[in-house]
DNA sequence: TTAATGCTTCGATCGCGATCGAAGTGTGAG
DNA sequence: CTCACACTTCGATCGCGATCGAAGCATTAA
């Protein structure tokens, strides 16, 4: 009755519809003012005012004040992975309010899961980082290889700084859309920066969905080529059930 | 603000200490009653049907009547595997009610996790099982290979029984404890079911804890040895950051 | 300085949901 | 059949928290 982790505290701050619809907005990975997340949860300033000083107790986001605007955003990696998750468990079960819009074939084909990329061509990207052996990992451990740092570092990401930072590297996110894993970490959020500072890919305006310019998706083809067919067999096979 | 799943119902589901009591007990993946269930929150029994009902039309738990006893379980895997993930966000933040018992480093050491092994017994076992190349994975996709079916089937386990139902075999589960994956699905299942069958090990009553016999011990170092000190440095580096 | 904007705090309202007592339903035991 | 037990349903209470109006505080612009 009293031993473990206390869930029903991140519980009831997710329980509340106009923090959950906050937290969604939030997972775009963009700093948003309070008037902007007052907005999206379709409440007064005042209250949204209170919904967040209690989400910022409770640890799940942080706010950086800047000139008279504050700016909030998730608290880290960890938030974001969470709600992603429960997002994933509530899509599968059917949970969803306005049935499935026009939108959400792109938000499913690809998307900002909070700074990295989701979506199928998250998890495509992925699986071709493994096929290709950039990255090693079984269960949830993943690491880049040695080959695979040099094509890291040719690609332009300068790796030295994100093992800098304490934040891990490679990590695994479960897509809620495609039920698999895709990149997460300091990796995946650096490869979605030089997605969009190529000019190969999009950010929607004031949505998760992200979209590929012509070039962009031949590049992304020629980077990141899908695994041989015995791969995509299996790959199928878990996907079926689960 | 009306895109993506609707978090907010399984986190107000969540939400209330009572209901999130139950669903941690229920977690021991043991089938209780509702005057169980009732008592274990501390609350009378006419406000445990009321949550129960409410868990049960939110999709998180089923009943199954027995004579005139009603039995509760989580609905499935998933559900399990959500909750072990809040728990797990929610201890890496120090949202622990009574904090730190004294049971707590026996849970910490080997648990159930709804109906497989978790702790460091389990994520020990999924360390090895991979190093010794009996499941094969990268990312979260797990896969029994050749020859670990052979030493599986050896051990006593039926695997086309496994591999008949819709169940993944193989799955990874997020360990609150250990920040790191164990193995879940239905061989998960099945290996937990051998160790307590065999009488390597056996639960405590009224926790999640399990205990392990010398003998238990013996055998499971014996089954699962640990992988080489390279693979030990690697995990440690994982480790640490995160 | 004054005015405007962005946000917080205070105070009051109000409704939903958690809670429990009491009565009702169903099942098993004697 | 009668009684005991397990649980649900009904009904009423009651408190917490979500909400918003109004005022207060801070920062920037003019």
């Amino acid at each position: 009755m009293k031993e473990g982790p206390d869930i029903a505290l991140i519980g009831s701050l997710i329980g509340d519809p106009a923090r959950a619809n906050m937290l969604t907005a939030l997972t775009s990975g963009k700093a948003l003012t309070a008037t902007e997340l007052a907005g999206t949860a379709g409440i007064t300033l005042q209250t949204a005012s209170s919904h967040l000083s209690k989400l910022e107790a409770g640890g799940l986001i942080t706010q950086r004040k800047q000139g008279r605007h504050r700016y909030f955003t998730l608290a880290d990696d960890d938030v974001g992975l969470m709600i992603e998750g429960l997002m994933g468990f509530a899509a599968y079960r059917g949970f969803t309010r306005h049935r499935t819009g026009p939108k959400d074939p792109a938000l499913r084909k690809a998307r900002v899961c909070y700074n990295h990329l989701a979506g199928d061509y998250g998890v495509r990207m992925l699986d071709s980082l493994i096929a290709e052996e950039v990255i090693s990992g079984a269960g949830d451990k993943l690491q880049l290889t040695a080959s695979g740092a040099g094509k890291m570092t040719a690609l332009g990401i300068d790796l030295p700084a994100l093992t800098r930072s304490r934040r891990p590297v490679c990590r695994t996110c479960l897509d809620w859309s495609e039920r698999r894993s895709h990149l997460a970490g300091s990796l995946g959020q650096a490869l979605l920066t030089l997605f969009l500072d190529k000019g190969w890919a999009k950010r929607e305006p004031d949505s998760r969905a992200v979209r590929f310019t012509g070039t962009g998706e031949k590049e992304f083809a020629n980077l990141f080529p899908l695994p041989a067919p015995s791969a995509i067999e299996r790959r199928h096979e878990q996907t079926v059930d689960a």
